[in-house]
DNA sequence: TCGAGACGGAACGGTTCCGTCTCGCCTTCG
DNA sequence: CGAAGGCGAGACGGAACCGTTCCGTCTCGA
């Protein structure tokens, strides 16, 4: 196996998606001496595994059974790490989410827009995030935890950078002050999203350029 | 191998027979949200508990026997009607999916914009809808039978009603006959489905008021 | 060198579900 | 009025998982 468009594991060292585990002493994040970067290859391995499997089979049909075989592990193994199921996923899905933040600050709000909505386009045409984010968006609406980790993870960080997005062009003059910020966020989120993770319909390629164009009107408008 | 909607008991007739599900009485056939009418009480009492489940528990979870045990029911009387949970599945979402189809011609574009927003958001409101949607939709990414189901029965009839709005402000001026079809129609699907059935976003009352324009001045940039 | 501990692998009992099949009960129709 | 057949209920074997526990091996730091 290689590491092939696999999560960053990035381990943040203040992060707060370690879950305590009330239990008999499981053990924590571990760190090999050399760096506090990179997890062991263990761990690695698992977090490769679980992410395939959850892409292929949906995370209420993914077995921890099959994660460690196709980890090439044991099952102990896994469950020396994470206390179940679910927190292993909100640990490794707040720890990959939170990787990607590019700034972004092209100059202009359309070169903005078009870098993000360029890179969640990226994002979704990669095959593991194509049908992993709709499947656990689907179960956090009912499970609460799970949805709690996504959203804090995942939501409020694009939503922060699509924000300041906004904010940036109403500093420089190119959006009035009063623009409105609620209906715009899901205008640079929702088509994209729509197309690419729903209904799974191909972009021609100027198809991000002509939706730019028209998230500026709707913007001013 | 399944009949397009119901299937074809040999008693149409109504018959209360012994105290069904806690359900009242048949009366003039009872609806499913949005539904056509089904033919016998059992079938629809099993219908009913179908969508129920599935919204508790998603497609994955569900169990034709936690089905029949909400009908009141046994499990022969599912595997009598359809034989599997897939082909009960496409079945039953077909038939509920293709319902709903107001002609929505309101004279203006603005018009039967928002009436299309409308009643996308009122669908979308609904607890059962905005539970299933967003499951069977992820599933479908991993399910070719319930996508293809799904594709035709629901984004198809929706699609042509969107596209029919576009004519139709085409036909009266109101927009340029080279309008980007394309862009508009995920602007009329996405950011509502986005906020409603991804984020879970509640909005306020002048929302759909304020999409409406923003989605106006998309379509005539 | 040697012990601690993580490793892959394999098994365990307990659940859950599927799909079939067997019961009586009850309605319907010939 | 009696046979036919749908009905609810549920037992059944087979399969899959889960969570845990036990192996024997291997690596690493003291």
């Amino acid at each position: 196996m290689s590491s092939t468009s696999a999560p960053q594991p990035s381990t943040p060292a203040p992060g707060p998606g370690r879950a305590p585990a009330p239990g008999p002493g499981r053990a924590p994040a571990r760190r090999l001496p050399g760096g506090p970067v990179l997890q062991d290859s263990v761990t690695e391995a698992i977090a490769e595994a679980f992410f395939e499997e959850l892409a292929a089979v949906g995370y209420a049909r993914l077995s921890l059974e099959a994660v460690a075989k196709r980890a090439g592990a044991g099952k102990a193994a896994i469950y020396r790490r994470w206390a179940s199921k679910l927190e292993m996923t909100v640990d490794l899905v707040s720890a990959f989410a939170v990787a990607d933040s590019g700034p972004a600050d092209t100059g202009t709000l359309r070169g903005d827009v078009l870098a993000f909505v360029t890179e969640v386009a990226d994002a979704l045409n990669q095959r593991l995030p194509a049908r992993i984010i709709p499947d656990l968006l689907a179960e956090a609406g009912r499970t609460p935890e799970l949805a709690e980790a996504l959203l804090t993870n995942v939501r409020d960080a694009r939503r922060s950078r699509a924000a300041q997005l906004l904010e940036r062009a109403v500093a420089r003059g190119e959006l009035p002050a009063d623009v409105d910020r609620e209906i715009a966020l899901d205008l640079l989120a929702g088509p994209l999203y729509w197309r690419l993770a729903v209904v799974h319909t191909p972009t021609a390629p100027d198809y991000l350029d002509r939706l730019t164009d028209k998230l500026l009107a709707a913007f001013r408008a």
